[in-house]
This record gives C-alpha cells, structure tokens and sequence, in this order.
DNA sequence: GTCTATACGCCGATAGAC
DNA sequence: GTCTATCGGCGTATAGAC
C-alpha cells in the first residue's frame, strides 16, 4: 500500500525516465511535451502537473546527472588505494557507465544542457570536473602523478575515455569499450605517471 | 562589375556566415529562418530563393567544414617533416584554429549534425578521422610511434586538445589556449612516442 | 491527479507581385 | 532575385471537467 506522495513521486520517475530516453533519441529539440506524454502514457495536462515546463524536465535531470557522477568519483577518489589504481578506476568506471547505463551517459556527454538550460554549464564543466582536478592536484603536490597544469591533467584523465565512448556510440569502432579499457588506461597513464622520461 | 552568378555566390556565402554564426550561438533549433533573414538582411523568401531548406543549409556547412579539416589534415601529414613534428602541427593547429576560426571550430564541434541532418555523421567521425586513423596507422608501421590500438592513438590525438578547448570555451580555464599548446602536446606525445619506458 | 479540449504563437515553407 | 503576405502545422502551456 503505498500513500500518495509515494505513487506520485513513482510518476515523476516515470516521466524523468521517459523524458531522458526520448532526448538521447531524438534530441531536446525533436522531443515535445505530447511525445513524453505519450511514451509515459499519460496525457500533457498530466505533465504539466508534475513539472513547470520542458526545461524543467531537463533541468532535473541534469541535477541528477551531475550528482551521480560526483557521488561515483567522490567515491573511487576516497578508497585507499594507490594513485595508479584510482586512477585506473576512474577510467574503468566511465567506459563501464557507457555499456551498462548508457543512457545516462549518453545525456551527461551529448545533450547540450547549456543551451536548454538558462545560464546552465555543460555537465562536464562543473561539479564532476572540479572533483577530478582537485583529485590530480593533491595527487601532484605528494609527487604521485607528473607535475603539469592540473586542467591539462584532468583534460587527459577525461578527454581519452570521452572521445572512445563517442566513436563507439557512433560506430566508428565495433568492438565493445570493455576490450579498451586497459589500453585507454595505459594511455592515460603515460600521460600522468610521475617517473617520466 | 560582377555578373549575376558572382553576385548570387556572395549572398549564398553571406547567408552561410551568418546561419553558421547564429547555428552556434543559438542552437539550431533555436534559430529561425526568419533570425537567418534579418541577420543577413534579406527576406525569408530570398534565403528560400538560395537555398532549398533549413537543413539544406546546415548540410552545406557540414560538408564544407569536412572538406577544410581534411585538407588541413592532409597538409599537415604530407609535409616533409618528422613524425614527432607533424603531430605537434596537427595540435597547434586545433588549438590555433579554436582561437583564429573559433567559429568555425564551434561548428565543427558543438553542433550536432547527427541529429540535424537525416542520415549524417558526427564530423569528427567522418573524412577528418579517418585521415588521421591512416597517418597513425602507417607511422606505427615504420616504427614512429608506439604501437597501440589505431583508434586509440587516434583518440589520444585529438581528444586531449579537442577536451581542453572545450573547457576554454566553457571558461573553466582563463589563460589563452596558445600558452597550453606544448604542454598538450607533451602529453599528446608521451601516449604516442615509440621509445615507451 | 489525470483527463480532454483548446488557446495562441512561432515555425518552415510557398505564392505571387515587383 | 527580392520582397510581402500567408498557409498549415506543431509547439508549449492552460482551463476546467471528472
């Protein structure tokens, strides 16, 4: 038995799901109110009800998005590790985040929330971005990873796995990102381990 | 004294700039015909008289940004130089290009041709790509660089710069791209080196 | 909370005068 | 070649019954 605030937030998820599998599809701007409404099976009135508006929609779930990234390199950056298996790690995770949750993905790296989002920042430019660059700059002042600019580090650490998973997604490439993932850490590695010669 | 068909190309090419210009700065969703129109300072019917739509529009500037990377590309490959110094042209030029042509690039880059024009690619997914794909191919062949995966190295190639300009756009970071350019290519390069330790 | 019906505007594209 | 005027459609969003 569930009350009403219960069922009513089940609907909100339902739209938010709905709404992000039809804007990785089609895009922001091909998706309109009456195709969420549709994919959700519901009325646009019924939408209304839950959110303001379209941008609404989006602006939620880029909250959620930026959050779950965070969470998930706060996460891998606070286990007791090595730098090297962190490092490692983070690597892992996002080329595993392309298989397996695709879609969020997909909405994190594709859809421009900056242009749908009044004054928003694209995703990658914010909360998540800042977490790896203070990772990498504490990581330099130990002397674990190579001293170089730290944007220019994290740059490294993201733009290798990023650009991978968007050919994938393009098919540019057929194999799956699994059979990447210790060359692209290798990579990444080159770039950043400290007994550089 | 000009003809009529010279007259005709410079108002196509006047309605291309400015489509490309508000195409970047708007969204294309966001731009309208009518937006297209008075920034060129015509009439919806004159840009109709030029070109046959919308996405008629945004195809042209998609194949004519293919075709200037391509050539820039191969310029920089056939040059008789190091390997070493090839590939540090290819990233000053991305990096010069995003300052110089920053429009240009932002097309290149931020507009999603996939979903604007039916059945298109990515651009970096298309002609540009795989002239850089062969490159690495064949120095990896000779010996010149180190032997990784293509798509990898590929990825390494332009993903590290494309990333940084990104967040330059995004104004994450302040200083010039220009004073970024040998640091990027340092890492560019210690992925790519074959002499690996 | 969910529905149907509808307001209202903007869009891409066209017609036809000049 | 360029203009003005206009069409038909779809978009977001709202009103009001249930």
């Amino acid at each position: 038995m569930k009350t009403n605030e219960e069922r009513s937030a089940l609907t909100r998820e339902e739209i938010l799901k709905k709404a992000m599998k039809l804007f990785v599809a089609k895009g922001y701007y091909n998706t309109s109110i009456r195709d969420i409404a549709k994919e959700s099976k519901m009325s646009t009135g019924a939408i209304y009800h839950h959110f303001e508006s379209k941008e609404g929609i989006a602006a939620e779930l880029f909250d959620r998005i930026v959050l779950l990234l965070s969470n998930l390199f706060n996460k891998i950056i606070n286990s007791k590790d090595t730098t090297k298996n962190r490092i490692k790690e983070l690597v892992f995770n996002l080329l595993k985040m392309a298989q397996d949750d695709k879609i969020v993905l997909e909405y994190a790296l594709n859809v421009k929330h900056k242009e749908i989002i009044k004054g928003g920042k694209p995703i990658c430019s914010s909360g998540p971005f800042e977490t790896l660059l203070t990772f990498l700059k504490n990581e330099m002042e130990k002397g674990n990873i190579r001293k170089i600019d730290p944007y220019v580090a994290t740059v490294c650490l993201t733009g290798i796995p990023v650009r991978l998973i968007q050919i994938k997604w393009d098919n540019v490439i057929n194999k799956p990102l699994d059979e990447y993932k210790n060359e692209v850490f290798e990579c990444v590695w080159s770039v950043l381990k400290p007994d550089n010669c």
